[in-house]
DNA sequence: AGGGGTAAACGAAGATCTTCGTAGCCGTGG
DNA sequence: CCACGGCTACGAAGATCTTCGTTTACCCCT
């Protein structure tokens, strides 16, 4: 069985805007982060923001170069499934089915997007479980 | 139209958790909601969130009897429709459906309740939009 | 009237988050 | 060789969250 996970803190919504970046540009510098984010947080907030979050152990960071290299620690992936389990145990009283049932109704969801969930739920009932 | 509304701060995870007693509950005193939270805070620290989540509009409370009985100031469901729109701009980029994907992964979903969700598909594809 | 019990209100402390100014380091161009 | 630009590190401020001790108000019973 796989070993368990020290288990990183949840990201705060900041933090989780730089993960994006990292998950979307790969291993960016602060510059480069700090540019994908727009100019509403200043540079140094940025230097600080992955400092810290290194400290949690979410980012990575490669000190090879002069201008560090900072990495996601986790995938997006990972992240979103770890997000999405507690976000279920506390919104919704650990039921998954609720959820969806709100995900379907907060936001519009294209038909193009219920197909893709009906192959989804095809599949899940497929592998049984 | 509908009016729109104010917008009410997103609640803390500890919010959530006083909130979750005011829903399941109904109507209660400061005494009822630190009864059914278990022993693990104080009585003044549940009043004093009160006090708070009613300044920020999350609970509504009666001053009617010697102790005051506070509200939810939004149903449980129009809650976690707000919290999870939130969530899925956050997390998923808008993707409702990516968010589905790792409902299903997240925790293990019965048969039921995959029944549940392919019924609440058909209504959403019924209702067009 | 006095005393006990329960409730609300207040205030403050400690934690975490976000922000950034400032200082120190280092390589490069002049 | 030294100033400059870009980088990291540090420290601190202001906001918000969570916690609770203490105080104040009220009511009822004797």
């Amino acid at each position: 069985m796989p070993k368990k996970k020290p288990a990183l803190p949840r990201p705060t919504d900041t933090e989780l805007r730089l993960l994006n970046v990292l998950w979307h540009h790969g291993p960016s510098t602060v510059r480069e982060v700090w540019t994908h984010l727009g100019s509403d947080v200043g540079y140094t907030t940025v230097l600080k923001l992955l400092q810290i979050m290194r400290e949690k152990g979410l980012v990575l960071r490669d000190e090879q170069a002069t201008s560090h290299v900072y990495a996601a620690a986790l995938s997006e992936t990972e992240t979103q499934t770890d997000l999405v389990g507690g976000f279920i145990d506390r919104v919704f009283g650990g039921s998954a089915s609720r959820l969806v049932l709100h995900a379907l109704g907060s936001k519009s969801v294209s038909p193009k997007e219920l197909k893709a969930i009906r192959e989804l739920l095809d599949q899940a009932e497929h592998d049984g479980k």
